[in-house]
DNA sequence: TCTGCCTGCCC
DNA sequence: ATTCTGC
DNA sequence: GCAGAATGGGCAGGCAGA
Protein backbone atom coordinates (compact mmCIF):
# COMPACT_ATOMS: atom_id res chain seq x y z
CA UNK A 1 0.00 0.00 0.00
CA UNK A 2 2.92 2.29 0.77
CA UNK A 3 4.43 1.49 -2.60
CA UNK A 4 1.12 2.06 -4.36
CA UNK A 5 0.65 5.42 -2.65
CA UNK A 6 4.14 6.56 -3.53
CA UNK A 7 3.85 5.42 -7.10
CA UNK A 8 0.45 7.07 -7.46
CA UNK A 9 1.79 10.40 -6.31
CA UNK A 10 4.74 10.10 -8.69
CA UNK A 11 2.34 9.42 -11.54
CA UNK A 12 0.19 12.35 -10.48
CA UNK A 13 3.12 14.74 -10.53
CA UNK A 14 4.52 13.47 -13.82
CA UNK A 15 3.99 14.79 -17.33
CA UNK A 16 2.25 12.42 -19.77
CA UNK A 17 5.55 11.43 -21.33
CA UNK A 18 7.13 10.83 -17.90
CA UNK A 19 4.11 8.73 -16.97
CA UNK A 20 4.73 6.52 -19.95
CA UNK A 21 8.24 5.70 -18.82
CA UNK A 22 7.26 5.28 -15.17
CA UNK A 23 4.69 2.69 -16.21
CA UNK A 24 7.20 0.93 -18.44
CA UNK A 25 9.72 0.85 -15.60
CA UNK A 26 7.22 -0.62 -13.17
CA UNK A 27 5.96 -3.23 -15.60
CA UNK A 28 9.37 -4.25 -16.92
CA UNK A 29 8.55 -2.98 -20.40
CA UNK A 30 11.40 -0.47 -20.57
CA UNK A 31 13.67 -0.90 -23.54
CA UNK A 32 16.71 1.33 -23.53
CA UNK A 33 18.56 0.09 -26.59
CA UNK A 34 21.69 0.52 -24.50
CA UNK A 35 23.52 -2.19 -22.60
CA UNK A 36 26.84 -1.98 -20.82
CA UNK A 37 28.89 -1.81 -24.03
CA UNK A 38 26.86 1.09 -25.38
CA UNK A 39 27.36 2.85 -22.05
CA UNK A 40 31.13 2.39 -22.39
CA UNK A 41 30.94 3.79 -25.93
CA UNK A 42 29.13 6.80 -24.51
CA UNK A 43 31.79 7.29 -21.81
CA UNK A 44 34.55 7.10 -24.43
CA UNK A 45 32.72 9.56 -26.64
CA UNK A 46 32.01 11.99 -23.82
CA UNK A 47 35.40 12.04 -22.11
CA UNK A 48 37.87 10.85 -24.77
CA UNK A 49 36.28 12.33 -27.86
CA UNK A 50 35.49 9.12 -29.73
CA UNK A 51 34.06 5.70 -29.15
CA UNK A 52 37.13 4.24 -30.84
CA UNK A 53 38.77 4.84 -27.45
CA UNK A 54 36.54 2.36 -25.68
CA UNK A 55 39.10 -0.51 -25.31
CA UNK A 56 40.87 0.69 -22.13
CA UNK A 57 37.53 1.41 -20.52
CA UNK A 58 36.20 -1.95 -21.59
CA UNK A 59 39.21 -3.72 -20.15
CA UNK A 60 38.82 -2.02 -16.79
CA UNK A 61 35.15 -2.92 -16.83
CA UNK A 62 35.90 -6.54 -17.70
CA UNK A 63 38.20 -7.01 -14.72
CA UNK A 64 36.15 -4.98 -12.24
CA UNK A 65 32.54 -5.52 -13.44
CA UNK A 66 31.84 -2.06 -12.09
CA UNK A 67 30.89 0.50 -14.71
CA UNK A 68 30.37 3.11 -12.01
CA UNK A 69 33.94 2.65 -10.84
CA UNK A 70 35.21 3.01 -14.41
CA UNK A 71 33.21 6.20 -14.95
CA UNK A 72 34.24 7.73 -11.63
CA UNK A 73 37.91 6.90 -12.18
CA UNK A 74 37.81 8.27 -15.72
CA UNK A 75 36.31 11.52 -14.49
CA UNK A 76 38.70 11.94 -11.56
CA UNK A 77 41.95 10.48 -12.87
CA UNK A 78 41.58 10.17 -16.63
CA UNK A 79 42.58 7.19 -18.79
CA UNK A 80 45.75 6.65 -16.79
CA UNK A 81 43.67 6.06 -13.70
CA UNK A 82 41.42 3.65 -15.57
CA UNK A 83 44.40 1.71 -16.87
CA UNK A 84 45.66 1.37 -13.30
CA UNK A 85 42.49 -0.31 -12.03
CA UNK A 86 43.74 -3.68 -10.82
CA UNK A 87 42.23 -7.12 -10.48
CA UNK A 88 40.89 -7.00 -6.94
CA UNK A 89 39.84 -9.79 -4.62
CA UNK A 90 36.11 -9.91 -3.88
CA UNK A 91 35.40 -7.82 -6.97
CA UNK A 92 34.23 -10.20 -9.72
CA UNK A 93 35.92 -10.53 -13.11
CA UNK A 94 33.49 -10.83 -16.02
CA UNK A 95 33.56 -14.49 -17.05
CA UNK A 96 35.00 -15.58 -20.37
CA UNK A 97 32.29 -17.15 -22.55
CA UNK A 98 32.32 -19.83 -25.24
CA UNK A 99 31.65 -19.58 -28.95
CA UNK A 100 29.42 -22.05 -30.77
CA UNK A 101 29.70 -23.80 -34.13
CA UNK A 102 27.13 -25.67 -36.18
CA UNK A 103 29.48 -28.51 -37.24
CA UNK A 104 31.96 -30.15 -34.89
CA UNK A 105 34.55 -30.07 -37.68
CA UNK A 106 34.55 -26.27 -37.52
CA UNK A 107 36.25 -26.43 -34.14
CA UNK A 108 39.80 -27.20 -35.32
CA UNK A 109 39.33 -24.78 -38.23
CA UNK A 110 38.49 -21.84 -36.03
CA UNK A 111 40.34 -22.41 -32.77
CA UNK A 112 43.72 -21.22 -34.03
CA UNK A 113 45.87 -23.73 -32.18
CA UNK A 114 47.36 -27.05 -33.26
CA UNK A 115 47.01 -28.54 -29.81
CA UNK A 116 43.49 -28.42 -28.45
CA UNK A 117 42.39 -29.05 -24.89
CA UNK A 118 38.98 -30.70 -24.69
CA UNK A 119 37.26 -30.35 -21.34
CA UNK A 120 34.11 -31.90 -19.96
CA UNK A 121 31.16 -29.49 -19.99
CA UNK A 122 29.04 -29.65 -16.87
CA UNK A 123 25.36 -28.78 -16.55
CA UNK A 124 25.61 -26.79 -13.32
CA UNK A 125 26.13 -23.24 -12.12
CA UNK A 126 29.16 -21.19 -13.20
CA UNK A 127 30.99 -20.09 -10.07
CA UNK A 128 33.94 -17.72 -9.69
CA UNK A 129 35.63 -18.21 -6.32
CA UNK A 130 37.81 -15.58 -4.64
CA UNK A 131 40.09 -16.86 -1.88
CA UNK A 132 41.66 -14.25 0.36
CA UNK A 133 43.20 -16.26 3.16
CA UNK A 134 40.18 -17.71 4.94
CA UNK A 135 37.88 -15.13 3.44
CA UNK A 136 36.09 -16.68 0.46
CA UNK A 137 33.55 -15.03 -1.86
CA UNK A 138 31.61 -16.81 -4.62
CA UNK A 139 30.07 -15.13 -7.65
CA UNK A 140 27.51 -16.43 -10.14
CA UNK A 141 27.84 -16.02 -13.89
CA UNK A 142 25.98 -12.72 -13.74
CA UNK A 143 28.18 -11.74 -10.85
CA UNK A 144 25.80 -11.83 -7.96
CA UNK A 145 27.35 -12.83 -4.66
CA UNK A 146 26.23 -16.42 -4.01
CA UNK A 147 28.66 -17.15 -1.16
CA UNK A 148 25.89 -18.00 1.31
CA UNK A 149 24.35 -20.55 -1.08
CA UNK A 150 27.38 -22.81 -1.18
CA UNK A 151 28.89 -23.13 2.31
CA UNK A 152 30.34 -26.49 1.25
CA UNK A 153 32.22 -24.99 -1.70
CA UNK A 154 33.43 -22.11 0.48
CA UNK A 155 34.90 -24.63 2.90
CA UNK A 156 36.59 -26.61 0.15
CA UNK A 157 38.13 -23.54 -1.42
CA UNK A 158 39.40 -22.50 2.00
CA UNK A 159 40.96 -25.84 2.76
CA UNK A 160 42.06 -27.27 -0.55
CA UNK A 161 43.34 -24.33 -2.58
CA UNK A 162 47.00 -24.22 -1.66
CA UNK A 163 47.60 -20.52 -2.16
CA UNK A 164 47.04 -17.59 0.13
CA UNK A 165 45.07 -15.68 -2.49
CA UNK A 166 43.44 -16.99 -5.65
CA UNK A 167 40.58 -16.48 -8.09
CA UNK A 168 39.15 -19.68 -9.59
CA UNK A 169 36.64 -20.22 -12.37
CA UNK A 170 34.56 -23.38 -12.53
CA UNK A 171 31.20 -25.06 -12.30
CA UNK A 172 29.19 -26.10 -9.26
CA UNK A 173 27.48 -29.42 -9.87
CA UNK A 174 25.58 -31.95 -7.80
CA UNK A 175 27.37 -35.28 -8.01
CA UNK A 176 25.73 -38.36 -6.59
CA UNK A 177 28.38 -40.60 -5.06
CA UNK A 178 26.11 -43.63 -4.92
CA UNK A 179 25.16 -43.71 -8.57
CA UNK A 180 28.36 -42.02 -9.77
CA UNK A 181 26.31 -39.65 -11.90
CA UNK A 182 25.53 -35.97 -11.91
CA UNK A 183 22.12 -34.87 -10.72
CA UNK A 184 20.06 -32.91 -13.23
CA UNK A 185 20.41 -29.15 -13.25
CA UNK A 186 16.98 -28.80 -11.66
CA UNK A 187 18.22 -30.62 -8.56
CA UNK A 188 21.20 -28.31 -8.15
CA UNK A 189 18.87 -25.33 -8.48
CA UNK A 190 17.18 -26.30 -5.23
CA UNK A 191 20.35 -24.89 -3.68
CA UNK A 192 19.45 -21.39 -4.93
CA UNK A 193 17.77 -20.41 -1.69
CA UNK A 194 17.86 -18.07 1.28
CA UNK A 195 16.49 -20.36 3.96
CA UNK A 196 17.35 -23.86 5.16
CA UNK A 197 20.63 -23.74 3.30
CA UNK A 198 22.40 -26.12 5.65
CA UNK A 199 19.79 -28.89 5.39
CA UNK A 200 19.64 -28.74 1.62
CA UNK A 201 23.44 -28.58 1.36
CA UNK A 202 23.60 -31.86 3.29
CA UNK A 203 20.92 -33.39 1.13
CA UNK A 204 22.45 -32.20 -2.16
CA UNK A 205 26.20 -31.66 -1.67
CA UNK A 206 27.87 -29.52 -4.33
CA UNK A 207 31.05 -30.43 -6.14
CA UNK A 208 33.26 -27.69 -7.55
CA UNK A 209 34.82 -28.54 -10.92
CA UNK A 210 37.46 -25.90 -11.49
CA UNK A 211 38.67 -25.14 -15.01
CA UNK A 212 40.63 -21.92 -14.71
CA UNK A 213 42.85 -19.80 -12.49
CA UNK A 214 42.67 -16.01 -12.91
CA UNK A 215 44.79 -14.84 -10.02
CA UNK A 216 47.14 -16.47 -7.55
CA UNK A 217 49.36 -15.31 -4.68
CA UNK A 218 48.86 -11.65 -5.49
CA UNK A 219 49.46 -12.02 -9.21
CA UNK A 220 46.88 -11.59 -11.98
CA UNK A 221 46.98 -14.56 -14.38
CA UNK A 222 44.64 -13.26 -17.05
CA UNK A 223 47.39 -12.60 -19.56
CA UNK A 224 49.06 -15.96 -19.18
CA UNK A 225 48.37 -18.72 -21.66
CA UNK A 226 45.73 -21.34 -20.93
CA UNK A 227 48.35 -24.12 -20.53
CA UNK A 228 50.21 -22.00 -17.95
CA UNK A 229 47.06 -21.15 -16.03
CA UNK A 230 45.94 -24.76 -16.06
CA UNK A 231 49.30 -26.04 -14.84
CA UNK A 232 49.36 -23.53 -11.99
CA UNK A 233 45.76 -24.44 -11.13
CA UNK A 234 46.62 -28.12 -10.85
CA UNK A 235 49.61 -27.31 -8.67
CA UNK A 236 47.43 -25.24 -6.34
CA UNK A 237 44.54 -27.71 -5.99
CA UNK A 238 44.62 -30.37 -3.34
CA UNK A 239 42.00 -32.52 -5.03
CA UNK A 240 39.32 -34.45 -3.19
CA UNK A 241 35.83 -35.74 -4.00
CA UNK A 242 34.21 -32.32 -3.82
CA UNK A 243 36.79 -30.13 -5.51
CA UNK A 244 38.87 -30.97 -8.56
CA UNK A 245 39.96 -29.61 -11.90
CA UNK A 246 37.75 -30.34 -14.90
CA UNK A 247 38.65 -33.61 -16.64
CA UNK A 248 40.14 -33.06 -20.07
CA UNK A 249 42.31 -34.43 -22.82
CA UNK A 250 44.80 -32.85 -25.18
CA UNK A 251 44.47 -33.67 -28.86
CA UNK A 252 45.61 -32.47 -32.25
CA UNK A 253 42.74 -33.48 -34.44
CA UNK A 254 39.03 -33.79 -35.01
CA UNK A 255 38.98 -37.51 -34.23
CA UNK A 256 40.35 -36.85 -30.78
CA UNK A 257 37.67 -34.24 -30.17
CA UNK A 258 34.92 -36.53 -31.39
CA UNK A 259 36.07 -39.49 -29.31
CA UNK A 260 36.18 -37.46 -26.13
CA UNK A 261 32.80 -35.92 -26.92
CA UNK A 262 31.24 -39.36 -27.27
CA UNK A 263 32.66 -40.58 -23.98
CA UNK A 264 31.33 -37.41 -22.31
CA UNK A 265 27.83 -37.91 -23.66
CA UNK A 266 27.88 -41.59 -22.69
CA UNK A 267 28.73 -40.54 -19.15
CA UNK A 268 25.71 -38.24 -19.08
CA UNK A 269 27.57 -34.93 -19.47
CA UNK A 270 26.19 -32.01 -21.40
CA UNK A 271 28.99 -31.79 -23.95
CA UNK A 272 32.52 -30.46 -24.32
CA UNK A 273 34.42 -27.20 -24.32
CA UNK A 274 37.43 -26.98 -26.64
CA UNK A 275 40.18 -24.57 -25.64
CA UNK A 276 43.08 -23.13 -27.56
CA UNK A 277 46.55 -23.87 -26.21
CA UNK A 278 48.24 -21.16 -28.28
CA UNK A 279 50.66 -18.59 -26.88
CA UNK A 280 47.93 -15.95 -26.88
CA UNK A 281 45.29 -18.11 -25.23
CA UNK A 282 44.71 -15.55 -22.51
CA UNK A 283 41.67 -15.39 -20.26
CA UNK A 284 39.54 -12.90 -22.18
CA UNK A 285 37.29 -11.54 -19.43
CA UNK A 286 33.79 -10.79 -20.66
CA UNK A 287 34.53 -11.94 -24.21
CA UNK A 288 33.03 -14.66 -26.36
CA UNK A 289 35.81 -15.48 -28.81
CA UNK A 290 37.24 -18.46 -30.67
CA UNK A 291 39.72 -19.54 -28.00
CA UNK A 292 36.85 -21.38 -26.31
CA UNK A 293 34.29 -23.31 -28.35
CA UNK A 294 31.48 -25.44 -26.92
CA UNK A 295 29.75 -28.40 -28.49
CA UNK A 296 26.50 -29.85 -27.13
CA UNK A 297 24.43 -32.75 -28.32
CA UNK A 298 21.67 -30.64 -29.84
CA UNK A 299 23.91 -28.56 -32.12
CA UNK A 300 24.34 -31.18 -34.81
CA UNK A 301 20.74 -32.01 -35.54
CA UNK A 302 21.58 -35.35 -37.17
CA UNK A 303 21.90 -37.08 -33.82
CA UNK A 304 19.49 -35.01 -31.78
CA UNK A 305 15.86 -35.82 -31.25
CA UNK A 306 13.60 -33.28 -32.89
CA UNK A 307 9.93 -33.41 -32.02
CA UNK A 308 6.93 -32.80 -34.26
CA UNK A 309 4.49 -30.94 -32.04
CA UNK A 310 1.03 -29.46 -32.46
CA UNK A 311 0.27 -25.79 -31.83
CA UNK A 312 -2.62 -25.47 -29.36
CA UNK A 313 -2.18 -21.87 -28.20
CA UNK A 314 -0.23 -18.63 -28.51
CA UNK A 315 0.78 -15.72 -26.34
CA UNK A 316 0.76 -12.02 -27.20
CA UNK A 317 4.19 -10.65 -28.07
CA UNK A 318 5.88 -7.74 -26.28
CA UNK A 319 8.39 -5.14 -27.41
CA UNK A 320 9.29 -5.67 -31.01
CA UNK A 321 6.73 -8.48 -31.21
CA UNK A 322 3.92 -6.31 -29.86
CA UNK A 323 0.78 -6.68 -31.97
CA UNK A 324 1.57 -10.20 -33.11
CA UNK A 325 2.16 -13.54 -31.41
CA UNK A 326 5.32 -13.77 -29.33
CA UNK A 327 5.31 -17.51 -28.77
CA UNK A 328 3.20 -20.60 -29.36
CA UNK A 329 2.20 -23.40 -27.01
CA UNK A 330 3.16 -26.84 -28.30
CA UNK A 331 1.67 -30.22 -27.47
CA UNK A 332 2.34 -33.90 -28.13
CA UNK A 333 -0.32 -36.46 -29.02
CA UNK A 334 -1.46 -38.89 -26.36
CA UNK A 335 -2.56 -41.84 -28.48
CA UNK A 336 -4.19 -43.83 -25.69
CA UNK A 337 -6.49 -41.06 -24.58
CA UNK A 338 -6.74 -39.27 -27.94
CA UNK A 339 -5.82 -35.92 -26.39
CA UNK A 340 -3.03 -33.35 -26.78
CA UNK A 341 -0.74 -32.63 -23.83
CA UNK A 342 1.63 -29.67 -23.68
CA UNK A 343 5.42 -30.01 -23.81
CA UNK A 344 6.73 -26.43 -24.17
CA UNK A 345 6.15 -22.90 -25.30
CA UNK A 346 8.25 -21.82 -28.25
CA UNK A 347 9.30 -18.31 -29.24
CA UNK A 348 12.88 -18.75 -30.38
CA UNK A 349 14.12 -19.74 -33.81
CA UNK A 350 11.44 -17.79 -35.72
CA UNK A 351 12.69 -15.36 -38.33
CA UNK A 352 10.71 -12.15 -38.70
CA UNK A 353 9.14 -13.68 -41.81
CA UNK A 354 8.06 -16.81 -39.89
CA UNK A 355 6.52 -14.58 -37.24
CA UNK A 356 4.69 -12.48 -39.77
CA UNK A 357 3.34 -15.69 -41.25
CA UNK A 358 2.08 -17.05 -37.93
CA UNK A 359 -1.36 -15.35 -37.72
CA UNK A 360 -2.20 -16.41 -41.29
CA UNK A 361 -1.23 -20.01 -40.57
CA UNK A 362 -3.23 -20.19 -37.37
CA UNK A 363 -6.33 -18.17 -38.19
CA UNK A 364 -8.29 -21.17 -39.44
CA UNK A 365 -7.84 -23.04 -36.16
CA UNK A 366 -8.65 -20.16 -33.83
CA UNK A 367 -10.87 -21.23 -30.92
CA UNK A 368 -12.88 -19.18 -28.43
CA UNK A 369 -11.89 -21.30 -25.50
CA UNK A 370 -9.75 -24.29 -24.54
CA UNK A 371 -10.47 -27.10 -27.03
CA UNK A 372 -11.87 -30.27 -25.46
CA UNK A 373 -8.98 -32.52 -26.47
CA UNK A 374 -6.27 -30.15 -25.16
CA UNK A 375 -4.90 -30.62 -21.62
CA UNK A 376 -3.13 -27.63 -20.09
CA UNK A 377 -2.29 -26.59 -16.52
CA UNK A 378 -3.45 -23.13 -15.40
CA UNK A 379 0.17 -21.90 -15.39
CA UNK A 380 0.58 -22.75 -19.06
CA UNK A 381 -2.80 -21.40 -20.22
CA UNK A 382 -2.16 -19.18 -23.27
CA UNK A 383 -3.68 -15.85 -24.34
CA UNK A 384 -5.18 -17.45 -27.47
CA UNK A 385 -6.38 -21.00 -28.12
CA UNK A 386 -6.17 -23.07 -31.29
CA UNK A 387 -7.74 -26.35 -32.27
CA UNK A 388 -4.94 -28.90 -32.89
CA UNK A 389 -4.08 -28.55 -36.60
CA UNK A 390 -0.69 -26.97 -37.31
CA UNK A 391 2.31 -29.27 -36.80
CA UNK A 392 5.79 -27.83 -36.26
CA UNK A 393 9.27 -29.35 -35.91
CA UNK A 394 10.93 -28.39 -32.63
CA UNK A 395 14.53 -28.84 -31.53
CA UNK A 396 15.54 -29.00 -27.88
CA UNK A 397 18.36 -30.17 -25.65
CA UNK A 398 16.58 -32.69 -23.44
CA UNK A 399 13.37 -33.77 -21.77
CA UNK A 400 12.94 -32.77 -18.14
CA UNK A 401 10.30 -33.27 -15.47
CA UNK A 402 7.87 -30.40 -15.34
CA UNK A 403 5.28 -29.01 -12.91
CA UNK A 404 3.57 -27.02 -15.68
CA UNK A 405 3.49 -29.17 -18.82
CA UNK A 406 1.04 -32.04 -19.08
CA UNK A 407 2.85 -34.54 -21.33
CA UNK A 408 2.78 -37.91 -19.51
CA UNK A 409 1.01 -36.19 -16.62
CA UNK A 410 1.19 -37.93 -13.24
CA UNK A 411 -1.72 -36.64 -11.14
CA UNK A 412 -0.20 -37.98 -7.92
CA UNK A 413 3.10 -36.13 -8.25
CA UNK A 414 1.50 -33.34 -10.29
CA UNK A 415 4.33 -33.51 -12.77
CA UNK A 416 4.62 -33.99 -16.50
CA UNK A 417 7.45 -33.69 -19.01
CA UNK A 418 8.83 -30.64 -20.80
CA UNK A 419 11.41 -29.83 -23.46
CA UNK A 420 14.40 -27.73 -22.37
CA UNK A 421 15.66 -24.96 -24.72
CA UNK A 422 12.97 -25.41 -27.38
CA UNK A 423 13.34 -23.64 -30.72
CA UNK A 424 11.56 -23.58 -34.07
CA UNK A 425 13.05 -25.65 -36.89
CA UNK A 426 10.38 -25.72 -39.65
CA UNK A 427 6.72 -26.22 -40.40
CA UNK A 428 5.44 -29.76 -40.94
CA UNK A 429 2.43 -28.94 -43.10
CA UNK A 430 2.15 -32.47 -44.44
CA UNK A 431 1.51 -33.93 -40.97
CA UNK A 432 -1.85 -34.35 -39.30
CA UNK A 433 -1.96 -33.54 -35.58
CA UNK A 434 -2.49 -37.22 -34.81
CA UNK A 435 0.80 -37.94 -36.60
CA UNK A 436 2.73 -35.71 -34.17
CA UNK A 437 5.28 -37.13 -31.75
CA UNK A 438 3.40 -39.05 -29.09
CA UNK A 439 3.60 -38.57 -25.36
CA UNK A 440 4.74 -42.20 -25.15
CA UNK A 441 7.71 -41.48 -27.42
CA UNK A 442 8.69 -38.46 -25.33
CA UNK A 443 8.42 -40.53 -22.18
CA UNK A 444 10.68 -43.15 -23.75
CA UNK A 445 13.30 -40.51 -24.61
CA UNK A 446 13.17 -39.20 -21.05
CA UNK A 447 13.60 -42.69 -19.55
CA UNK A 448 16.39 -43.64 -21.92
CA UNK A 449 18.42 -40.60 -20.87
CA UNK A 450 17.55 -40.88 -17.20
CA UNK A 451 18.37 -44.56 -16.92
CA UNK A 452 21.28 -44.60 -19.32
C1' DT B 1 -2.99 -19.42 7.36
C1' DC B 2 -2.78 -21.21 2.87
C1' DT B 3 -2.64 -20.81 -2.21
C1' DG B 4 -1.58 -18.89 -6.60
C1' DC B 5 0.78 -15.63 -9.22
C1' DC B 6 4.71 -12.92 -10.29
C1' DT B 7 9.65 -11.82 -10.28
C1' DG B 8 14.54 -12.70 -10.38
C1' DC B 9 18.05 -15.43 -11.73
C1' DC B 10 20.13 -19.97 -12.98
C1' DC B 11 20.53 -22.58 -17.41
C1' DA C 1 19.92 -20.63 -22.33
C1' DT C 2 18.98 -19.94 -28.34
C1' DT C 3 18.11 -17.19 -32.05
C1' DC C 4 17.52 -13.33 -35.17
C1' DT C 5 18.60 -8.58 -37.00
C1' DG C 6 20.40 -3.83 -37.69
C1' DC C 7 24.58 -1.59 -37.82
C1' DG D 1 30.79 -9.91 -35.69
C1' DC D 2 28.90 -7.16 -32.05
C1' DA D 3 25.18 -5.63 -29.25
C1' DG D 4 20.66 -5.80 -28.18
C1' DA D 5 16.28 -7.82 -27.62
C1' DA D 6 12.89 -11.29 -28.55
C1' DT D 7 11.84 -15.85 -26.54
C1' DG D 8 12.18 -20.96 -23.61
C1' DG D 9 11.97 -24.28 -18.50
C1' DG D 10 12.47 -24.38 -13.53
C1' DC D 11 13.31 -23.23 -8.64
C1' DA D 12 12.84 -20.20 -4.46
C1' DG D 13 10.66 -16.56 -2.35
C1' DG D 14 7.66 -12.54 -1.72
C1' DC D 15 3.17 -10.75 -1.74
C1' DA D 16 -1.86 -10.28 -2.64
C1' DG D 17 -5.96 -12.21 -1.90
C1' DA D 18 -8.89 -16.08 -0.69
Amino acid sequence: DQKIGLFASMLGAATPSERRYLVRLATGQMRLGAGDMTLLDALAEAFLGSKTRRPPLEHAYNISSDIGLVARTLLEEGVAGVLAIPVTLHRPIRPMLTQRVSRISEIPERIGSSIIAVEEKYDGERIQAHKDGDDVTLFSRRLTDVTHQYPDIVEHVRQRVMADTAILDGEAVAFDRDTETYHPFQTLMRRRRKHRIKEVADEIPATYRVFDLLYVDGEPYLRRSYPDRRARLEAALSVDERISSADRILTGDLDGIQDFYITCVERGLEGIVCKSCAEDSFYRAGAREWQWIKWKSDYGTELADTLDLVIVGANAGRGKRAGTYGSVLCAAYNHDEDIFQTVCGMGSGFSDADLADLPRRLVGAKADRQPARVMVTPQAAPDFWFAPAQVVEVLGLEITESPVHTCNWDPERRRGLALRFPRFVRWRDEKNPEAATTTAEITAIFRRRREG
